[in-house]
DNA sequence: CAAAAACCATACTACAAGTAAGGTTTTTGA
DNA sequence: TCAAAAACCTTACTTGTAGTATGGTTTTTG
């Protein structure tokens, strides 16, 4: 019998029972031991990730996105922590879940991170968790809906976004002012200005209100 | 009892067999009616799809892209009837079938016809089948494993290629020689020598070589 | 209603990607 | 085997895009 060691970091106690349901019913059906470790914040969580000789043998880490700040002035989030294991500990393999749904978010997770699972909170049922187990295990990488649909119209756009660009739109979109911009993005103020009005043009912007932008740039997935 | 209309075209006998195998769990499962009908070739498929009141019914279609020659000088492959079924009924959901699996083909055939679900046949299981049907009719898209795992690369990457360079290493993994590069990229000779030097910067490939590059941008998903 | 913020226009610079032309090296087939 | 074909490289020139700097106009807002 196989036996896989997986590491559940999530602060919620109700999702927790469904995750050990759900290796439950995959362990009965495919006969897989699994011996689950559970850390219900950050401050658990690092205190796990420490313990070297416990890592080094860690198959599988389900992890939260979205914890409250703990303790440590370095990790301070979820995100943060996951970085750290994909650095340090290449080989396990990480399943994030998350209730973000704005592609921005969802692309620089995928990007920084990239987990072999990405569930969103609102997708999941518990028929998905049981086959995100499965897939993460065997034939990785498993992503609910939310996340294929983005990643559907990543591949059908004809216009070319960059790093910028999105970081830009983002930071519109969540109310970040034009004077504060400059310093985020690194460029002029007049660099900003034309990146703006180009991404107007670029998106068919007729309305040069930002509001039409960003809600256009949604649409079409970029945000 | 929901009824769903499904046609399939597919030319080989066993996986039409699969097919229903699979349409039949399915419909046990969750009490659907499935009306199928079967197109064994182009030409027949050709024929159905002319029958516009059976089509504006149809509500999904399952299609191998890679069929044998047919009749018609058109529609000369599975991927062309795509084209046309997506663009005269755009309301019937796809799924593709395929034994494809170099990137680059992969790319364009979700760019043009952008199916809801992709199903590469070395991934097919039964089991993978019936998610197939299921997801395709609740929450498509549904792509199989090594359809995600091009997904996947694409977001990670770093360096920005486009359709030039892509059609470029394609042409050059297809054994296309450098004399009739620039009619099929609309380039000029000095054109394609510089663009094929910077992408073997970019793919930082030291080796000189083609192959060397060919097989680096296979490595990294771009072919 | 005045100051701050947003927006626009112009001039200039730097750079990437393209074309054209001509030279060198490598491949290749009769 | 050796000359033609193909591949590769260099240089000079053009064009377009993205950036900076500056100063002016309009809009927002406390």
């Amino acid at each position: 019998m196989t036996s896989v060691n997986v590491l559940i970091v999530e602060d919620h106690p109700l999702i927790v029972e469904s995750y050990k349901q759900g290796f439950e019913i995959v362990s009965k059906k495919q006969s897989i031991y699994f011996n689950i470790e559970i850390a219900h914040n950050l401050d658990d969580a690092i205190a796990v990730i420490d313990n070297h000789s416990y890592m080094n043998t860690c198959d599988l880490i389900f992890l939260d996105i979205q914890l409250p700040i703990g303790l440590n002035q370095k990790i301070l989030s979820g995100e943060d922590l996951g970085l750290v294991l994909r650095k340090k500990y290449p080989k396990a393999k990480i399943g994030v879940i998350t209730s973000l749904n704005d592609n921005y978010r969802l692309r620089t997770l995928i990007k920084n991170i990239d987990p072999e699972a990405v569930l969103i909170k609102n997708d999941l049922t518990p028929e998905e968790l049981i086959s995100a187990i499965q897939s993460i295990i065997t034939r990785p990488p498993y992503y609910t809906s939310t996340v294929l649909n983005l990643l559907r119209k990543e591949i059908s756009k004809d216009v070319h976004i960059d790093e910028i660009d999105r970081k830009l739109l983002y930071e519109l979109s969540i109310g970040t002012k034009m004077v504060e911009l400059p310093a985020i993005l690194l460029l002029s103020k007049a660099g900003v200005e034309k990146r703006k009005r180009n991404l107007k043009v670029l998106l068919e912007v007729d309305d040069l209100s930002d509001r039409e932008l960003i809600l256009n740039a949604k649409n079409r997935g970029f945000l």
